[in-house]
DNA sequence: TCTAAACTTGACCATTTTAGTCAGGTATGT
DNA sequence: ACATACCTGACTAAAATGGTCAAGTTTAGA
């Protein structure tokens, strides 16, 4: 199981969006100077940040981007799902009856995959933003 | 995030075997038809598993494989190890001081991913093989 | 003793996913 | 006008995934 770095990068933005949007939009530009994630792809992860309304953006010179809600507001749920960053413990269709490869019914192990799904997404659910940057600037302080 | 197949087969396969095992020793082809996995497959991650010492062989006609371990010593955390189904949130290494693609530092919310590491890692110890042959007999019921 | 069942080993491979790059745009503050 | 910065879509090299295939060795049982 592994985090990938779309996800990752995703995060890492937009923690480093809200620290420093408090003034003016912030680019791209340098968000991927600070952080060291390459401009275009940035670019792509934004586009999708921006779709899910997680993001405002401003175009021209002395654009780029602010965020569209609250901190608090914005889980990881809600930036990962905007990137397509799902946690996906199984192959088989969720809504289906049927189980992995067209077989008939779920497998002997499925509850506990969906245990995992939900424990992990848990996590996801309860971390917002907000928590992110207060925990850093404690790591500062 | 998505857990890949070869761990969840090696979940399956060993619940399976787990059940089975009482009397004779349980041949990958029988696990291979009951749960619908590449027999070939199998063979590659019973070979790990072997060398982990979560399972014993027993070679020629009316052979097969048998638990290793009491399965309630078996967690998923062994398991998982066993067949390199690691979980990973970042990509740089963990002893090494700096961050991902060579940086100086490690990355702004580096301490997030160590947490949902952590977080993800506490269900894989909790888990036991025992606890999954019981809970499948209780829906069984 | 012969044979078939079953483990053992290692190489090989097609497909998909990942993590980007590249080449063009378009909007706008100064 | 022009530089800055967003916007869009196509493209791609490299890695990971999910297997397959071939050629063994071991051993129970007829
Ligand atoms: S994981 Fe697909 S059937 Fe259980
Ligand atoms: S994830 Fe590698 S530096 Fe934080």
């Amino acid at each position: 199981m592994k985090l990938t770095s779309k996800g990752r990068y995703a995060v890492m933005a937009l923690v480093d969006l809200a620290r420093f949007d408090n003034i003016n939009p912030v680019s791209l530009r340098d968000i991927s100077l600070r952080q060291g994630i390459s401009l275009d792809y940035l670019e792509q992860i934004f586009s999708k940040l921006k779709k899910n309304e997680i993001v405002k953006s401003i175009r021209g010179t002395q654009g780029g981007y602010v965020l569209n809600k609250n901190p608090n507001d914005i889980k990881l749920t809600n930036i990962f799902n905007a990137v397509d960053e799902k946690v996906k413990t199984v192959q088989c269709k969720k809504e289906s009856k049927r189980g992995c490869n067209g077989k008939a019914t779920k497998c002997i192990t499925h509850n506990l995959w969906d245990e995992l799904e939900i424990h992990i997404n848990t996590f996801f659910e309860n971390k917002s933003l907000k928590d992110l940057i207060n925990n850093n600037k404690e790591t500062r302080v």
